[in-house]
DNA sequence: GCATGTCAAGTTGTG
DNA sequence: CACAACTTGACATGC
C-alpha cells in the first residue's frame, strides 16, 4: 500500500522547531552560547518525538525531519559538537526515544539538505562545507533512525556531465553511513530523472522521483516510465520506493516559478502510483491538513505499519 | 505586544 | 541587476 509523508512542519498541530542565528550566538560568551544551543536542541528533540506521535495519530507513514535539529551545528564560527552541550546526554536520549517510536510504528524518516549543499560545485570550499553538512545530517539520521538523506544534483554549470562526475567523485569521500543513506532527487530546473539514472545505477544510490519537478523540467520520459525506472533503483537495494508530489500555486501554465500550493489538486496525483508499495511525501503549504485531505480524496488507508493489518 | 529587518551557506531563471 | 524559488518563515530587535 501507499504511505503518505509530511514534510518538516505542521500548520495546526502545536509542534514547533526552534532555530537561532549565528549572529545572535556570536554575541554570547561560550558558556551562554552552549546553554542556549542546549535548550534549543532539547526543545527540538522533544518536538521531533511529538511530531512522530502526531504523524502516527494522523495515519501518515513518513516524516521529513527539519535539518537544523541542532542549530548552526556546522557553522564555521559557532559550530560545536553534541558532547559540548550541557545536557548533551539527555538530548541524545530524547533523540533515541524518537528513534524507538519510529521503529515501533514503522515510520520512514528522511532528511533533505537545503540548497547550500552542492556536491557538483566546481568550488572546493562549497564542496567542503557540503561534505561537513552531510556528515552532520548523517549523524542526526543515525541517532533518530532516518533511512534517507535526499539530495539534488546541484548546479549544471553549463556541462551537466562534468558536474555529475564531480558529484560522483565527492560522493566517494563521504562516510559509509552517509553514502548508505543518500538518495538523488530530480529537480525543477537542471537534473531530470534521465540525467540522474546513470549515476544512481553506477553508485547504487536510489532515485527519489518528484513528479512536480518532472512536470516543470521534462525529459521525454512519461510519468509511468519515470516511476518504473525510479522504483527499480529502490527495489535493487531491497527498499521501498520514495516519491514526492505537490501542486503549483498558480497552475501549470507559463514558465513562471511554480511555488507549492496550500493543498494538492488530486488530479496532480499520478494514477500510476495508486496501488504501489511506496512512500509519497506531500509538499504542500497546508502541511498535515493537505496530507490528510489528499488521503481522504484518494480513499487511502491510514498507515498502521507493515504487518499490522493496515 | 507587535512591527520590521535580518538571517551562513548556492544556483538558476524571470522581470 | 534585483529578487524569488527551493524542504520551511522564524528570530532578534526596537518601539
Amino acid at each position: 500500500m501507499l504511505r503518505f509523508g509530511l514534510c518538516c512542519i505542521f500548520r495546526e498541530e502545536p509542534i514547533r522547531f526552534r532555530a537561532t542565528t549565528a549572529k545572535a550566538l556570536l554575541s554570547l560568551d561560550r558558556r551562554a552560547r552552549l546553554a542556549k544551543l542546549s535548550r534549543l536542541a532539547m526543545e527540538n528533540a522533544s518536538s521531533l518525538l511529538a511530531a512522530l506521535e502526531a504523524v502516527r495519530r494522523l495515519g501518515f507513514g513518513a516524516f521529513r525531519v527539519l535539518s537544523p535539529l541542532l542549530p548552526r551545528y556546522t557553522h564555521p564560527e559557532v559550530g560545536y559538537r553534541l558532547e559540548d552541550l550541557p545536557g548533551g546526554d539527555a538530548i541524545t536520549a530524547k533523540l533515541r526515544e524518537a528513534a524507538a517510536f519510529r521503529a515501533l510504528h514503522d515510520l520512514r524518516l528522511s532528511f533533505h539538505p537545503d540548497q547550500f549543499v552542492v556536491l557538483s560545485s566546481p568550488r572546493p570550499e562549497v564542496v567542503e562545507r557540503s561534505l561537513a553538512e552531510l556528515e552532520y545530517q548523517g549523524l542526526m539520521a543515525e541517532l533518530v533512525g532516518a533511512e534517507t538523506i535526499t539530495l539534488h544534483g546541484g548546479g549544471g554549470y553549463g556541462d551537466k556531465g562534468q558536474a555529475l562526475a564531480r558529484w560522483r567523485k565527492h560522493f566517494a569521500e563521504l562516510s559509509p553511513g552517509v553514502r548508505g543513506r543518500l538518495a538523488l532527487e530530480n529537480d525543477d530546473v537542471t537534473y531530470t530523472v534521465r540525467d540522474l539514472l546513470p549515476a544512481c545505477e553506477a553508485l547504487g544510490v536510489p532515485l527519489v522521483y518528484d513528479v512536480h519537478h518532472h512536470r516543470c523540467n521534462p525529459d521525454g520520459l512519461s510519468v509511468a516510465e519515470a516511476t518504473a525506472l525510479a522504483a527499480a533503483t529502490w527495489r535493487e537495494a531491497g527498499r521501498e520506493p520514495w516519491f514526492h508530489v505537490s501542486s503549483p500555486r498558480n497552475g501549470w501554465g507559463g514558465n513562471a516559478p511554480k511555488p507549492h500550493a496550500d493543498y494538492l489538486d488530486p488530479s496532480d496525483f499520478p494514477t500510476e502510483w495508486l496501488g504501489l508499495d511506496a512512500t509519497v511525501d506531500v509538499e504542500a503549504k497546508a502541511k498535515e491538513l493537505a496530507v490528510a485531505r489528499l488521503m481522504k480524496e484518494l480513499g487511502a488507508e491510514p498507515w498502521m505499519g507493515k504487518g499490522r493489518g493496515g
